[in-house]
DNA sequence: ACCTGAACACCGTTCAAGT
DNA sequence: ACCTGAACACCGTTCAAGT
């Protein structure tokens, strides 16, 4: 890439962070092309779609995430690591605003920017819930994609103003909805 | 009204009914104007705002929800009321897509149209967590709000075609951690 | 190679002019 | 009273023209 090319790339991406973090996901592409500096047609040359621009924006985080499930893999608490893990996507789905829904649109369409960084994320969280399950500490039929909607609609939570306030309690709830008793009282049973 | 009026009235929300529930909640109002045959002002003048247009289209479900609600309060079963009465908003909050957002956005909005009937609604549901909660069939450190976000979350991946067909399934896993294990298993303490 | 911005087809909202 | 549609200020997307 050309010297100048490099710049307006970096430029854009820096101020497309700020005006979707101010103005959520569906913010104008005109008004990041304007404070940037550079002609809309420069922005679409960098970013032929929103999600060109939403994937290299989230890339690196997503890319955080897939690495922390396959670290937690070896840890010996197969339930912690998994709702650890939850947390931490939940936190990266719901900033900036909306973007859980462009995630849950990117699994389904292969055609866009952000599938495969997606489908990675959910195949790692999957082998977290395996394990799990395996050892009987989370419910057996929960599925992978299942995850991912319950991450979702935590992040659509999150998103609400009104709602927001309430989103860390019913994480909670959620997640205890996912494990099993055993996993939360190992001796009950024993 | 003057009788030109009423039919406009009429006719626009059918066609608004339509046009809904084909592109969701966020559908063009000119198109609606358009389908109906009417001039852009008229439907306006009869629907200042579009959650005006939402109110007059959802009103009637609403206040089924309300009286459901309230005869409820009077069965035999505080666990199955209650759980039953959430999936029916569900289902309501879920159709036409992404009227869930405008709901939640109502709550926090004393001057939304739709700011009444949610938090009429809110309230009855409120009701039948109370009075579950008093039989210990449900979480006591469940508030009123947690109902309503929870709901959300399930009319939120209703909303996600690609996490819709698990939408049922999670409803069941989260219903579940809303009762107490009492609820399931009465014997079990006694 | 890369950038620019006009052009096109939309949108929500308002309001003067008509009946 | 009520209706109409032009007008205004936006938007996403494309592409000929420039450097």
């Amino acid at each position: 890439m050309r010297a100048d090319a490099q710049k307006n790339y970096d430029h854009l991406l820096a101020i497309a962070r700020d005006v979707f973090t101010e103005q959520g996901v569906d913010a104008s592409l005109r008004d990041v092309a304007r404070r940037a500096g550079v002609g809309l047609g420069t922005l679409y040359r960098h970013f032929p779609t929103r999600e060109a621009l939403l994937e290299a924006l989230l890339r690196a985080s997503f890319d955080e995430l897939t690495a922390k499930a396959k670290e937690s893999e070896t840890s010996n608490s197969p339930a912690e690591a998994l709702v650890s893990w939850l947390r931490d996507v939940v936190t990266v789905a719901h900033s900036p605003r909306g973007v859980v829904a462009s995630m849950a649109a990117a699994i389904a369409d292969e055609n866009s920017a952000l599938h495969a960084s997606c489908v990675t994320m959910k195949a790692a969280g999957a082998r977290l819930l395996v394990r799990a399950q395996a050892s009987g500490l989370a419910r057996s039929d929960l599925e992978g994609a299942d995850l991912f909607a319950l991450v979702g609609a935590l992040a659509w939570i999150h998103d609400q103003p009104s709602l927001a306030p309430r989103a860390d309690y019913l994480f909670r709830l959620i997640a205890g909805a996912i494990l099993t008793s055993r996993s939360r009282n190992d001796a009950e049973c024993d």
